[in-house]
RNA sequence: GCGCAGAUGCCCGAGCGGCCUAAGGGAGCGGCCUGCAAAGCCGUGAUUCGCGGGUUCAAAUCCCGCUCUGCGCUCCA
Protein backbone atom coordinates (compact mmCIF):
# COMPACT_ATOMS: atom_id res chain seq x y z
CA UNK A 1 0.00 0.00 0.00
CA UNK A 2 1.87 3.49 -1.07
CA UNK A 3 1.43 6.27 1.28
CA UNK A 4 2.21 9.95 -0.10
CA UNK A 5 2.74 13.52 1.56
CA UNK A 6 -0.49 15.29 0.40
CA UNK A 7 -0.06 18.61 -0.44
CA UNK A 8 -3.78 19.70 0.06
CA UNK A 9 -3.76 17.74 3.61
CA UNK A 10 -0.37 18.24 5.02
CA UNK A 11 -0.01 14.63 5.78
CA UNK A 12 1.36 11.21 4.41
CA UNK A 13 -2.34 9.14 3.55
CA UNK A 14 -2.69 6.33 1.46
CA UNK A 15 -2.58 7.06 -2.01
CA UNK A 16 -5.79 5.70 -3.23
CA UNK A 17 -6.49 4.95 -7.02
CA UNK A 18 -9.73 6.18 -8.90
CA UNK A 19 -9.62 2.41 -11.02
CA UNK A 20 -8.11 -0.56 -8.98
CA UNK A 21 -4.56 -1.01 -10.74
CA UNK A 22 -4.09 1.77 -12.36
CA UNK A 23 -2.56 5.17 -11.72
CA UNK A 24 -3.25 8.94 -13.53
CA UNK A 25 -0.77 11.44 -13.71
CA UNK A 26 -0.44 14.83 -14.35
CA UNK A 27 3.08 16.25 -14.11
CA UNK A 28 3.35 20.57 -14.99
CA UNK A 29 5.72 20.52 -17.98
CA UNK A 30 7.52 22.96 -19.20
CA UNK A 31 6.93 26.77 -20.60
CA UNK A 32 8.74 26.33 -23.58
CA UNK A 33 10.98 29.47 -23.88
CA UNK A 34 14.19 29.16 -22.51
CA UNK A 35 16.60 26.12 -22.03
CA UNK A 36 15.37 23.53 -19.03
CA UNK A 37 17.28 24.23 -15.75
CA UNK A 38 18.99 21.97 -13.03
CA UNK A 39 15.61 22.71 -11.34
CA UNK A 40 13.42 21.12 -13.94
CA UNK A 41 15.52 18.34 -14.22
CA UNK A 42 14.94 17.42 -10.58
CA UNK A 43 11.28 17.66 -10.92
CA UNK A 44 11.28 15.73 -13.72
CA UNK A 45 13.61 12.97 -12.55
CA UNK A 46 11.98 12.89 -9.78
CA UNK A 47 8.53 11.94 -11.03
CA UNK A 48 10.35 9.80 -13.95
CA UNK A 49 11.60 7.69 -10.55
CA UNK A 50 7.91 7.73 -8.93
CA UNK A 51 6.44 6.47 -12.67
CA UNK A 52 9.31 3.67 -13.17
CA UNK A 53 7.98 2.71 -9.11
CA UNK A 54 4.74 2.58 -9.93
CA UNK A 55 5.24 0.69 -13.05
CA UNK A 56 7.75 -1.85 -11.64
CA UNK A 57 4.99 -2.10 -8.63
CA UNK A 58 3.19 -3.81 -11.50
CA UNK A 59 0.46 -0.35 -11.66
CA UNK A 60 -0.61 0.71 -15.10
CA UNK A 61 0.54 4.16 -15.63
CA UNK A 62 -0.85 7.13 -17.52
CA UNK A 63 1.50 9.85 -16.60
CA UNK A 64 0.61 13.29 -18.93
CA UNK A 65 3.00 16.08 -18.49
CA UNK A 66 2.13 18.68 -20.95
CA UNK A 67 4.03 21.50 -23.46
CA UNK A 68 3.11 25.07 -22.75
CA UNK A 69 3.47 26.74 -25.88
CA UNK A 70 2.06 30.07 -25.15
CA UNK A 71 2.72 32.07 -22.40
CA UNK A 72 3.67 35.64 -21.89
CA UNK A 73 7.17 34.27 -21.18
CA UNK A 74 7.36 33.12 -24.84
CA UNK A 75 5.96 36.40 -25.90
CA UNK A 76 8.51 38.25 -24.19
CA UNK A 77 11.46 36.06 -25.64
CA UNK A 78 10.51 36.21 -29.03
CA UNK A 79 10.48 39.89 -28.98
CA UNK A 80 13.85 39.86 -27.27
CA UNK A 81 15.17 37.71 -30.37
CA UNK A 82 13.37 39.26 -33.13
CA UNK A 83 11.87 36.12 -33.98
CA UNK A 84 8.09 34.23 -34.02
CA UNK A 85 7.06 32.89 -30.50
CA UNK A 86 6.70 29.35 -33.08
CA UNK A 87 10.30 29.68 -33.59
CA UNK A 88 10.73 30.12 -30.02
CA UNK A 89 8.58 27.24 -29.15
CA UNK A 90 9.77 25.06 -31.87
CA UNK A 91 13.46 25.86 -30.98
CA UNK A 92 13.42 25.23 -27.29
CA UNK A 93 11.39 22.34 -27.46
CA UNK A 94 13.61 20.64 -29.21
CA UNK A 95 16.31 21.60 -26.40
CA UNK A 96 13.97 20.17 -24.15
CA UNK A 97 13.50 16.20 -25.54
CA UNK A 98 17.04 16.34 -26.13
CA UNK A 99 17.99 16.88 -22.39
CA UNK A 100 15.47 14.54 -21.16
CA UNK A 101 16.71 12.21 -23.52
CA UNK A 102 20.47 13.06 -22.36
CA UNK A 103 19.24 12.67 -18.82
CA UNK A 104 17.10 9.71 -19.64
CA UNK A 105 14.08 10.60 -18.55
CA UNK A 106 11.28 8.71 -20.67
CA UNK A 107 8.52 10.34 -22.60
CA UNK A 108 5.52 10.86 -21.06
CA UNK A 109 2.15 8.78 -22.12
CA UNK A 110 0.76 12.27 -23.20
CA UNK A 111 2.21 15.29 -23.82
CA UNK A 112 0.04 17.72 -25.19
CA UNK A 113 0.79 21.36 -26.20
CA UNK A 114 -1.36 24.16 -25.19
CA UNK A 115 -1.96 25.56 -28.59
CA UNK A 116 -3.78 22.26 -29.69
CA UNK A 117 -6.46 22.70 -26.90
CA UNK A 118 -7.67 26.57 -27.09
CA UNK A 119 -10.85 25.41 -28.01
CA UNK A 120 -11.36 23.66 -25.47
CA UNK A 121 -10.30 26.25 -23.20
CA UNK A 122 -12.29 28.76 -24.76
CA UNK A 123 -15.38 26.44 -23.88
CA UNK A 124 -14.36 25.91 -20.37
CA UNK A 125 -14.15 29.66 -19.97
CA UNK A 126 -17.47 30.07 -22.07
CA UNK A 127 -19.16 27.67 -18.87
CA UNK A 128 -17.25 29.41 -16.47
CA UNK A 129 -18.84 33.05 -17.42
CA UNK A 130 -22.52 31.39 -17.77
CA UNK A 131 -21.72 30.18 -14.46
CA UNK A 132 -20.85 33.38 -13.36
CA UNK A 133 -18.07 32.09 -11.78
CA UNK A 134 -15.81 34.70 -14.41
CA UNK A 135 -16.39 37.92 -15.92
CA UNK A 136 -15.09 39.99 -18.91
CA UNK A 137 -13.27 43.27 -18.25
CA UNK A 138 -11.41 45.35 -21.22
CA UNK A 139 -8.09 43.32 -21.13
CA UNK A 140 -9.74 39.78 -20.46
CA UNK A 141 -11.84 37.44 -18.19
CA UNK A 142 -11.39 36.85 -15.10
CA UNK A 143 -12.66 33.86 -12.57
CA UNK A 144 -14.18 35.41 -9.52
CA UNK A 145 -12.32 33.40 -6.72
CA UNK A 146 -14.58 34.21 -4.19
CA UNK A 147 -16.95 32.36 -5.73
CA UNK A 148 -14.95 28.96 -5.21
CA UNK A 149 -15.20 26.70 -2.99
CA UNK A 150 -12.33 26.62 -0.43
CA UNK A 151 -10.26 28.58 -2.39
CA UNK A 152 -6.42 28.45 -0.55
CA UNK A 153 -6.69 24.59 0.05
CA UNK A 154 -3.32 24.57 -0.96
CA UNK A 155 -2.12 27.68 -0.13
CA UNK A 156 -2.83 27.30 3.45
CA UNK A 157 -4.21 30.76 3.82
CA UNK A 158 -7.46 32.57 3.79
CA UNK A 159 -7.61 35.21 1.17
CA UNK A 160 -7.11 37.81 3.24
CA UNK A 161 -3.62 37.10 4.22
CA UNK A 162 -3.06 35.92 0.28
CA UNK A 163 -4.43 39.64 -0.82
CA UNK A 164 -2.00 41.36 2.65
CA UNK A 165 0.83 39.83 0.69
CA UNK A 166 4.58 41.45 0.81
CA UNK A 167 5.69 40.74 -2.64
CA UNK A 168 6.46 43.46 -5.27
CA UNK A 169 3.89 42.12 -7.54
CA UNK A 170 2.09 44.79 -9.38
CA UNK A 171 -1.42 44.46 -9.37
CA UNK A 172 -2.70 44.32 -13.01
CA UNK A 173 -6.07 44.62 -14.12
CA UNK A 174 -7.42 47.18 -12.31
CA UNK A 175 -11.02 46.60 -13.14
CA UNK A 176 -10.63 43.30 -11.52
CA UNK A 177 -13.97 42.56 -9.29
CA UNK A 178 -11.74 41.34 -6.62
CA UNK A 179 -7.75 41.49 -6.48
CA UNK A 180 -7.12 37.46 -5.78
CA UNK A 181 -9.31 36.80 -9.10
CA UNK A 182 -6.84 35.60 -12.00
CA UNK A 183 -6.79 36.02 -15.84
CA UNK A 184 -8.51 33.42 -17.81
CA UNK A 185 -8.42 35.25 -21.08
CA UNK A 186 -5.71 37.89 -22.33
CA UNK A 187 -6.65 40.09 -24.93
CA UNK A 188 -4.10 40.71 -27.35
CA UNK A 189 -1.74 44.12 -27.60
CA UNK A 190 -1.37 44.47 -31.33
CA UNK A 191 1.27 41.42 -32.88
CA UNK A 192 0.79 38.99 -30.22
CA UNK A 193 -0.87 35.77 -31.23
CA UNK A 194 -4.52 35.52 -30.95
CA UNK A 195 -7.26 32.63 -31.37
CA UNK A 196 -11.09 33.80 -31.46
CA UNK A 197 -13.35 33.49 -28.49
CA UNK A 198 -17.10 34.64 -28.01
CA UNK A 199 -15.88 37.60 -25.79
CA UNK A 200 -13.47 38.58 -27.90
CA UNK A 201 -9.82 37.01 -30.04
CA UNK A 202 -6.79 36.50 -27.09
CA UNK A 203 -4.76 33.84 -25.74
CA UNK A 204 -5.28 31.68 -22.20
CA UNK A 205 -4.50 32.30 -19.02
CA UNK A 206 -1.91 29.58 -18.20
CA UNK A 207 -3.85 28.41 -15.43
CA UNK A 208 -6.76 27.47 -17.66
CA UNK A 209 -4.48 25.38 -20.06
CA UNK A 210 -3.14 22.90 -17.62
CA UNK A 211 -6.86 22.05 -16.34
CA UNK A 212 -8.21 21.53 -19.52
CA UNK A 213 -5.39 19.21 -20.75
CA UNK A 214 -5.53 17.21 -17.55
CA UNK A 215 -9.28 16.24 -17.18
CA UNK A 216 -9.54 16.14 -21.05
CA UNK A 217 -6.77 13.30 -21.09
CA UNK A 218 -7.09 11.61 -17.55
CA UNK A 219 -10.63 12.50 -16.72
CA UNK A 220 -12.34 14.05 -13.87
CA UNK A 221 -11.36 12.74 -10.37
CA UNK A 222 -7.94 11.68 -11.51
CA UNK A 223 -5.26 10.21 -9.12
CA UNK A 224 -2.23 12.53 -8.56
CA UNK A 225 -1.59 16.04 -9.63
CA UNK A 226 2.27 17.33 -9.42
CA UNK A 227 4.71 19.64 -10.01
CA UNK A 228 7.22 21.59 -8.66
CA UNK A 229 6.44 23.31 -5.33
CA UNK A 230 6.14 26.63 -6.56
CA UNK A 231 3.30 25.62 -8.85
CA UNK A 232 1.40 24.97 -5.74
CA UNK A 233 -0.11 28.56 -5.47
CA UNK A 234 -1.21 29.93 -7.56
CA UNK A 235 -0.56 27.72 -10.62
CA UNK A 236 -2.13 24.53 -8.69
CA UNK A 237 -4.87 26.52 -6.53
CA UNK A 238 -5.85 28.32 -9.67
CA UNK A 239 -5.97 24.99 -11.71
CA UNK A 240 -8.52 23.59 -9.57
CA UNK A 241 -10.46 27.07 -8.86
CA UNK A 242 -11.89 26.69 -12.26
CA UNK A 243 -12.53 22.94 -11.77
CA UNK A 244 -14.23 23.12 -8.88
CA UNK A 245 -16.39 26.42 -10.02
CA UNK A 246 -17.92 24.03 -12.73
CA UNK A 247 -18.73 21.55 -9.95
CA UNK A 248 -15.65 19.01 -11.19
CA UNK A 249 -13.74 17.05 -9.49
CA UNK A 250 -10.35 17.40 -9.78
CA UNK A 251 -6.85 15.97 -8.94
CA UNK A 252 -7.42 13.62 -5.47
CA UNK A 253 -3.66 13.76 -4.42
CA UNK A 254 -1.27 16.85 -4.49
CA UNK A 255 2.66 15.79 -4.73
CA UNK A 256 5.18 18.35 -5.21
CA UNK A 257 8.76 18.34 -5.08
CA UNK A 258 11.39 20.86 -3.09
CA UNK A 259 13.80 22.64 -4.83
CA UNK A 260 17.35 22.50 -5.63
CA UNK A 261 20.11 25.22 -4.20
CA UNK A 262 23.07 25.93 -4.67
CA UNK A 263 25.56 27.26 -1.85
CA UNK A 264 22.28 27.44 0.16
CA UNK A 265 21.20 29.90 -2.28
CA UNK A 266 17.84 29.86 -4.40
CA UNK A 267 19.12 29.38 -8.20
CA UNK A 268 17.09 31.88 -9.67
CA UNK A 269 18.34 34.34 -12.63
CA UNK A 270 18.49 37.43 -10.44
CA UNK A 271 21.76 35.93 -8.54
CA UNK A 272 23.24 34.82 -12.15
CA UNK A 273 23.32 31.05 -11.06
CA UNK A 274 20.64 29.31 -12.96
CA UNK A 275 22.54 26.31 -13.92
CA UNK A 276 21.87 24.68 -17.24
CA UNK A 277 20.77 21.32 -17.08
CA UNK A 278 22.20 19.74 -20.78
CA UNK A 279 25.57 21.65 -19.20
CA UNK A 280 25.04 19.16 -15.73
CA UNK A 281 24.56 16.46 -17.32
CA UNK A 282 27.40 16.90 -19.89
CA UNK A 283 29.83 17.75 -17.49
CA UNK A 284 29.02 14.87 -14.98
CA UNK A 285 27.75 11.53 -15.42
CA UNK A 286 23.89 12.30 -16.73
CA UNK A 287 23.22 9.38 -14.15
CA UNK A 288 24.35 11.03 -11.49
CA UNK A 289 22.23 13.55 -10.96
CA UNK A 290 19.18 10.49 -11.16
CA UNK A 291 21.14 9.36 -8.28
CA UNK A 292 22.02 12.08 -6.07
CA UNK A 293 18.30 12.71 -6.19
CA UNK A 294 17.13 8.83 -5.47
CA UNK A 295 19.93 9.94 -2.33
CA UNK A 296 17.64 12.43 -1.11
CA UNK A 297 13.61 12.80 -0.27
CA UNK A 298 11.93 14.69 -3.10
CA UNK A 299 10.31 17.03 -0.64
CA UNK A 300 13.89 17.92 0.80
CA UNK A 301 15.61 20.64 -0.39
CA UNK A 302 18.81 19.99 -2.24
CA UNK A 303 22.12 21.20 -2.81
CA UNK A 304 23.51 20.93 -6.02
CA UNK A 305 27.54 21.83 -6.27
CA UNK A 306 30.61 20.41 -7.90
CA UNK A 307 31.18 18.57 -4.59
CA UNK A 308 27.85 16.67 -4.42
CA UNK A 309 28.22 16.19 -8.06
CA UNK A 310 31.65 14.39 -8.35
CA UNK A 311 30.00 12.23 -4.44
CA UNK A 312 27.06 10.96 -6.88
CA UNK A 313 29.81 9.85 -9.57
CA UNK A 314 32.20 8.34 -7.44
CA UNK A 315 28.94 6.59 -5.63
CA UNK A 316 28.37 5.69 -9.36
CA UNK A 317 31.13 4.07 -10.04
CA UNK A 318 31.18 1.97 -7.14
CA UNK A 319 27.41 0.18 -8.58
CA UNK A 320 28.97 0.04 -11.76
CA UNK A 321 31.63 -1.96 -10.59
CA UNK A 322 29.22 -4.03 -9.10
CA UNK A 323 27.69 -4.50 -11.75
CA UNK A 324 31.11 -5.37 -14.25
CA UNK A 325 31.74 -7.54 -11.04
CA UNK A 326 28.73 -9.89 -11.47
CA UNK A 327 27.83 -9.17 -15.09
CA UNK A 328 27.96 -13.23 -15.64
CA UNK A 329 26.26 -13.70 -12.96
CA UNK A 330 22.79 -15.50 -13.20
CA UNK A 331 20.38 -15.97 -10.21
CA UNK A 332 16.86 -14.67 -8.94
CA UNK A 333 16.07 -11.69 -6.40
CA UNK A 334 15.56 -12.76 -3.26
CA UNK A 335 11.42 -11.93 -2.05
CA UNK A 336 12.13 -10.90 1.33
CA UNK A 337 14.51 -8.07 0.08
CA UNK A 338 12.46 -7.00 -3.09
CA UNK A 339 9.35 -6.91 -0.17
CA UNK A 340 11.78 -5.00 2.15
CA UNK A 341 12.44 -2.89 -0.87
CA UNK A 342 8.96 -2.22 -1.53
CA UNK A 343 7.56 -1.39 2.91
CA UNK A 344 10.62 1.00 2.22
CA UNK A 345 9.96 2.70 -0.84
CA UNK A 346 5.89 2.79 -0.57
CA UNK A 347 6.44 5.15 2.38
CA UNK A 348 6.14 8.78 0.83
CA UNK A 349 8.55 7.08 -2.18
CA UNK A 350 11.29 7.19 0.23
CA UNK A 351 13.87 6.69 -2.49
CA UNK A 352 16.77 7.58 0.11
CA UNK A 353 15.74 4.42 2.29
CA UNK A 354 15.54 2.05 -0.94
CA UNK A 355 18.90 3.21 -2.50
CA UNK A 356 20.41 2.77 1.14
CA UNK A 357 19.10 -1.13 0.50
CA UNK A 358 20.33 -1.05 -2.57
CA UNK A 359 24.05 -0.47 -1.34
CA UNK A 360 23.66 -2.95 1.27
CA UNK A 361 23.26 -5.76 -1.28
CA UNK A 362 25.93 -4.34 -3.06
CA UNK A 363 28.32 -4.84 -0.18
CA UNK A 364 26.72 -7.69 0.86
CA UNK A 365 27.28 -9.19 -2.79
CA UNK A 366 31.32 -7.78 -2.90
CA UNK A 367 31.99 -9.73 0.64
CA UNK A 368 29.44 -13.25 -1.26
CA UNK A 369 31.92 -12.65 -3.96
CA UNK A 370 35.48 -12.38 -1.65
CA UNK A 371 34.16 -15.46 0.32
CA UNK A 372 33.78 -17.42 -2.74
CA UNK A 373 30.03 -18.03 -2.00
CA UNK A 374 28.97 -17.44 -5.66
CA UNK A 375 25.19 -18.50 -5.45
CA UNK A 376 24.32 -16.05 -2.47
CA UNK A 377 26.46 -13.35 -4.88
CA UNK A 378 24.05 -14.38 -7.43
CA UNK A 379 21.31 -13.66 -5.47
CA UNK A 380 22.64 -10.01 -4.55
CA UNK A 381 23.54 -9.58 -8.29
CA UNK A 382 20.10 -9.79 -9.24
CA UNK A 383 18.78 -8.16 -6.34
CA UNK A 384 20.74 -5.01 -7.23
CA UNK A 385 19.77 -5.45 -10.96
CA UNK A 386 15.99 -5.53 -9.46
CA UNK A 387 16.70 -2.39 -7.22
CA UNK A 388 18.13 -0.23 -9.80
CA UNK A 389 15.48 -1.05 -12.81
CA UNK A 390 12.58 -0.04 -10.40
CA UNK A 391 14.12 3.50 -10.27
CA UNK A 392 15.17 3.40 -13.80
CA UNK A 393 18.99 3.75 -12.95
CA UNK A 394 21.10 1.87 -15.56
CA UNK A 395 24.14 0.37 -14.15
CA UNK A 396 27.09 0.24 -16.86
CA UNK A 397 29.14 -2.70 -16.95
CA UNK A 398 30.78 -2.38 -20.04
CA UNK A 399 32.15 0.91 -20.87
CA UNK A 400 32.91 -0.16 -24.72
CA UNK A 401 36.91 0.80 -24.54
CA UNK A 402 38.09 0.38 -28.13
CA UNK A 403 40.20 -2.38 -29.44
CA UNK A 404 43.67 -0.81 -29.62
CA UNK A 405 42.87 -0.87 -25.82
CA UNK A 406 41.63 -4.02 -24.87
CA UNK A 407 44.70 -5.20 -27.06
CA UNK A 408 46.78 -3.14 -24.73
CA UNK A 409 45.34 -5.09 -21.62
CA UNK A 410 45.50 -8.38 -23.26
CA UNK A 411 49.00 -7.61 -23.78
CA UNK A 412 49.60 -6.54 -19.94
CA UNK A 413 47.92 -10.01 -18.76
CA UNK A 414 50.53 -11.73 -20.91
CA UNK A 415 53.36 -9.74 -19.60
CA UNK A 416 51.82 -10.29 -16.17
CA UNK A 417 52.08 -14.06 -17.13
CA UNK A 418 55.56 -13.63 -17.54
CA UNK A 419 56.15 -11.96 -14.07
CA UNK A 420 57.35 -9.52 -16.82
CA UNK A 421 55.81 -6.93 -14.21
CA UNK A 422 57.97 -4.30 -15.41
CA UNK A 423 56.43 -4.03 -18.80
CA UNK A 424 52.89 -4.94 -17.33
CA UNK A 425 52.86 -1.35 -15.12
CA UNK A 426 54.33 0.20 -18.49
CA UNK A 427 51.19 -0.48 -20.33
CA UNK A 428 49.11 0.20 -17.02
CA UNK A 429 50.25 3.61 -17.02
CA UNK A 430 49.79 3.97 -21.06
CA UNK A 431 46.26 3.27 -20.27
CA UNK A 432 45.82 5.50 -17.47
CA UNK A 433 47.07 8.54 -20.46
CA UNK A 434 44.97 7.48 -22.37
CA UNK A 435 41.93 7.80 -19.91
CA UNK A 436 41.38 4.17 -18.77
CA UNK A 437 41.57 2.06 -15.80
CA UNK A 438 42.51 -1.41 -15.72
CA UNK A 439 40.89 -3.54 -13.15
CA UNK A 440 41.76 -7.47 -12.91
CA UNK A 441 38.98 -9.05 -12.38
CA UNK A 442 38.29 -12.96 -11.59
CA UNK A 443 38.19 -13.94 -15.05
CA UNK A 444 39.84 -11.24 -16.79
CA UNK A 445 40.72 -7.68 -17.07
CA UNK A 446 38.27 -5.03 -17.46
CA UNK A 447 38.78 -1.55 -18.68
CA UNK A 448 36.88 1.36 -17.49
CA UNK A 449 37.18 4.98 -17.68
CA UNK A 450 38.79 6.82 -15.36
C1' G B 1 3.91 41.19 7.73
C1' C B 2 1.29 36.25 6.75
C1' G B 3 1.77 31.05 5.35
C1' C B 4 4.84 26.58 4.25
C1' A B 5 9.46 23.88 4.59
C1' G B 6 14.24 23.15 6.66
C1' A B 7 18.91 23.45 10.22
C1' U B 8 21.91 16.09 11.74
C1' G B 9 29.61 13.90 11.42
C1' C B 10 34.92 16.75 7.16
C1' C B 11 31.02 16.92 2.80
C1' C B 12 26.23 15.07 0.77
C1' G B 13 22.15 13.03 3.17
C1' A B 14 18.39 9.47 6.00
C1' G B 15 15.91 9.02 10.63
C1' C B 16 10.50 12.11 12.89
C1' G B 17 8.80 9.48 20.85
C1' G B 18 12.13 3.85 23.22
C1' C B 19 15.37 -1.05 18.32
C1' C B 20 19.67 6.02 17.80
C1' U B 21 26.20 5.35 21.93
C1' A B 22 21.86 8.24 14.73
C1' A B 23 21.34 4.66 7.83
C1' G B 24 23.52 5.00 3.12
C1' G B 25 27.08 7.49 -0.15
C1' G B 26 31.64 10.40 -0.67
C1' A B 27 36.38 11.99 1.37
C1' G B 28 40.27 10.67 5.18
C1' C B 29 43.03 7.24 8.15
C1' G B 30 44.58 1.97 9.59
C1' G B 31 44.44 -3.20 8.09
C1' C B 32 43.45 -7.47 4.63
C1' C B 33 43.80 -8.84 -0.56
C1' U B 34 47.47 -7.73 -4.82
C1' G B 35 54.07 -8.63 -7.80
C1' C B 36 52.58 -3.29 -7.11
C1' A B 37 47.94 -1.27 -8.19
C1' A B 38 42.67 -0.95 -9.44
C1' A B 39 38.26 -3.16 -7.68
C1' G B 40 36.64 -5.38 -3.17
C1' C B 41 36.37 -6.47 2.14
C1' C B 42 37.14 -5.23 7.44
C1' G B 43 37.95 -1.46 11.00
C1' U B 44 37.83 3.87 12.39
C1' G B 45 34.77 8.38 12.54
C1' A B 46 28.57 12.71 15.57
C1' U B 47 27.98 10.04 23.61
C1' U B 48 25.47 14.00 19.65
C1' C B 49 21.16 16.08 16.15
C1' G B 50 20.89 25.35 15.04
C1' C B 51 20.16 27.91 20.22
C1' G B 52 17.29 28.33 24.92
C1' G B 53 13.36 26.51 27.80
C1' G B 54 9.42 22.74 28.63
C1' U B 55 6.43 17.91 28.38
C1' U B 56 7.71 12.63 29.27
C1' C B 57 10.01 7.00 32.90
C1' A B 58 12.26 8.08 27.83
C1' A B 59 13.22 13.47 22.75
C1' A B 60 17.26 14.30 16.91
C1' U B 61 12.09 13.05 17.00
C1' C B 62 6.45 16.36 20.73
C1' C B 63 5.36 21.71 22.67
C1' C B 64 6.88 27.08 23.33
C1' G B 65 10.33 31.01 22.22
C1' C B 66 14.61 32.64 19.46
C1' U B 67 18.45 32.64 15.39
C1' C B 68 19.59 31.45 10.43
C1' U B 69 18.29 29.44 5.36
C1' G B 70 14.87 28.30 1.38
C1' C B 71 9.92 28.70 -0.90
C1' G B 72 5.05 31.08 -1.65
C1' C B 73 1.95 35.61 -1.16
C1' U B 74 -0.58 36.09 -8.56
C1' C B 75 6.31 35.17 -14.11
C1' C B 76 8.86 30.63 -11.85
C1' A B 77 10.07 23.17 -11.54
Amino acid sequence: MIRLYDTAKQEVVPFKLRDEGKVSIYVCGPTVYAPPHIGHGRMVLVFDTFRSYLEWSGLEVNFVSNITDIDDNIIKRADELGVSCEEVTATSEDIWWQAMDLIDVARPDHSPHATDYVDKMVELIQRLIEAEAAYVTSDGVYLSVDKVDGYGLLAHQSLDQLLEGGGDRDIVGTEKEFTADFALWKFPKPGEPSWPAPWGEGRPGWHTECVVMSLDLLGEGFDLHTGGLDLTFPHHENERAQAVALGHQFATHWMHNGFVETDGQKMSKSLGNVQDLVGLATQYDPRAYRLLILQSHYRSPIEISDVSMTNAEAALTRLDAFARRTASSVGQPDPVVLDEFTTIVDNDFDTSGGTDLLFRQVREGNSALDAGEVEAAAVHAANVRELAKAFRLRLVQDQGAPAEMQALAAQRTEARANKDFARADEIRDQLAAAGWVVEDLADGPVLRRK
